[in-house]
DNA sequence: CTATAAGCGAGACGGTACGTCGAGTCTTAAT
DNA sequence: ATTAAGACTCGACGTACCGTCTCGCTTATAG
């Protein structure tokens, strides 16, 4: 409903609140005020707080340089890796590490925002690296897939522990490992080096 | 510094509330007068909402009924089963989900909060996990614990999936695969079946 | 700052209250309840409920009816003698004495109040007052006003006793006595009748 | 009902912070802190604050160095002037200004509190003034009395002026041809000067 | 050209909740 | 037996945002 002008307003309004401000206290009055738009407008285009960080977060990732995209080089275990680490360095940008935590709080409690979430951002996501685990003859990718994040996640979104240089390649590795043909596709396991 | 009573009180009020309310809606006004408390006394107990929920939370888990334990039978893979289908039974039970969704919410947003619900309540269960795999000769039970739980909270945080009949099983599998010495524990891995 | 028409809600609320409830007990937040008037918009235009009862009371007194205007027939003693009256009359009527007092007492406290009051009450009065004595060819009509109206706020402000009829009259001979040309304007003093 | 040393600390107390404080803020709790005294201690002697700062003040007014008293030479406009110096002294006494506008506040909302304050303090006082000028062949002395105090009360309850120098003098000039035998015993008015 | 309408800023408004302060009561423990 | 210490309920404080609303000012298309 808004003109590209007071979109572009309001999304640089958000990020740049969501980057300074502690992560509860982002309102609507805070952005209209930081995006010199009234409240009314705001509220004609956005129900919550919560959409339009999802809003500018889509607008961000559907730019050229917000986009993870995943590699596809002949090494199926190279690829992997830089794909986690290309993840771990997203949700650890301290630009994008907030946008990312709040939108996250924001799904816990409303579902719709959950549903679009999912359905425009993660489910591709999981798609495309499904995708990219079947072309390296991985034979169960979708589990594959989400053995791949789950970790990642589980260790971001609850805060366990900090991702320590190494782990990734030994995370790629277990999951393959996993999922693979055992006996052809990868060593047996003799301990973690 | 809250007397037990007192105590008791506000918790009992903040989990009926979860369960009833729209999540995101839980006040310490609301906490107060549903418990008959003053907000005087809360907050001189707890300094947020978020707060309350994790004590209530803390409360109940030590309470003998609110406890996952890991199973030790002979056999790992049935205990890992029996162990995920509990995580998952607890995450989905309606009057827990609220409760543990609004605290996970929380976590984002107060760090504070992160760090004690990951001393309290994530890294012991972490480590329970751990341990039972170490007895059952898992080179390395850390990232096995991480593997096995980490797909299961990036479907129930990120709400991309429902867990199917079945699943759990399968999971299991190529959670074991992927750390256990291949050839020895488990047999290859012949398709998603 | 605040309409017309929520003025009017608001004072008719706080005239309501000085009269019904306990003198101290006037609150914002009482105000705004009576006057259906939200708390912030009471913040919006004043700070105080001393405030609102001084603009209360001055849109009172801006009214047609609630005006004490000093007379002037051609007898002096009597002009000032149903002066003293009206003042009396105004200072012990059961709907403004309230008012009045509540007022005087956040005066004591509030310095900004204070100026306001003397400037925009207090000192037009005297100025009137005084403009009277001087037609009537007193000689120090300032000090006249402050010798005629200092007993009478002396006794209603301290409380210290009740105006028994006959008394304005003989006040303002002694008034008169004390600031005309003796044996000219006044009889000598023969004592107290 | 409390002990004389626990009197003494809550006069000290409340009579500092009388001189601090802004001159609303006096509360039991605060006084009972200053103090080191428990809040049930303050309660189970004095119903208010104002009670206290009552009390206190007739504690200081009792012993020798805060009395008014009125002057007894033979010149009774010497007598009167230097009663007036001595009250405006004490009115805009710093230490004892806050003080007594904080009783006078409260004695407009509490009527308990105004009887004690009169009948303690202002009748004995008026009395005193009174039989001075009894003495000195004033016929009306209660209304001389009255006059004299009056105008000092109106211009400091209400803020109206300032005192200024050489009102005092002539201030008691007119309140003595006011009530006096005019040709005998004050020269006839000729003029402010 | 104008008028008619839509988008917009500004901000008043009735609300809910915030987090704090003080009142006044009551219970517990120590002197 | 008096006191301190302080937990407790209650009510008000003054602030921040909520979401709705009305008011004018642009501005851009339609008469």
């Amino acid at each position: 409903m808004a003109r590209p002008r007071t979109r572009t307003l309001v999304y640089d309004a958000v990020l740049s609140l969501a980057t300074e401000e502690r992560l509860g206290s982002i309102s609507m009055e805070g952005v209209a005020a930081r995006a010199g738009v009234s409240k009314q407008t705001l509220y004609s285009t956005w129900p919550s707080t919560g959409a339009i960080l999802f809003d500018a977060l889509l607008d961000r990732s559907s730019s050229d340089d917000g986009k993870i995209v995943v590699p596809h080089s002949g090494d199926l275990a190279a690829d992997l890796e830089s794909l986690v680490a290309a993840t771990i360095e997203e949700l650890t940008d301290p630009t994008l590490e907030p946008l990312l935590r709040a939108v996250t709080a924001d799904i816990q409690i409303d579902e719709v925002l959950a549903a679009q979430y999912r359905d425009r951002l993660l489910t591709p996501q999981l798609k495309a690296i499904s995708d990219r685990l079947q072309r390296g003859a991985i034979e169960d990718p979708d589990a594959a897939a989400e053995l791949l994040l789950g970790p990642i996640l589980h260790r971001w979104l609850l805060r366990t522990r900090a991702f320590e240089p190494g782990w990734a390649s030994a995370h790629v590795q277990r999951v393959l490992r996993a999922t693979a043909n055992c006996a052809v596709q990868v060593p047996p396991h003799t301990g973690n080096q």
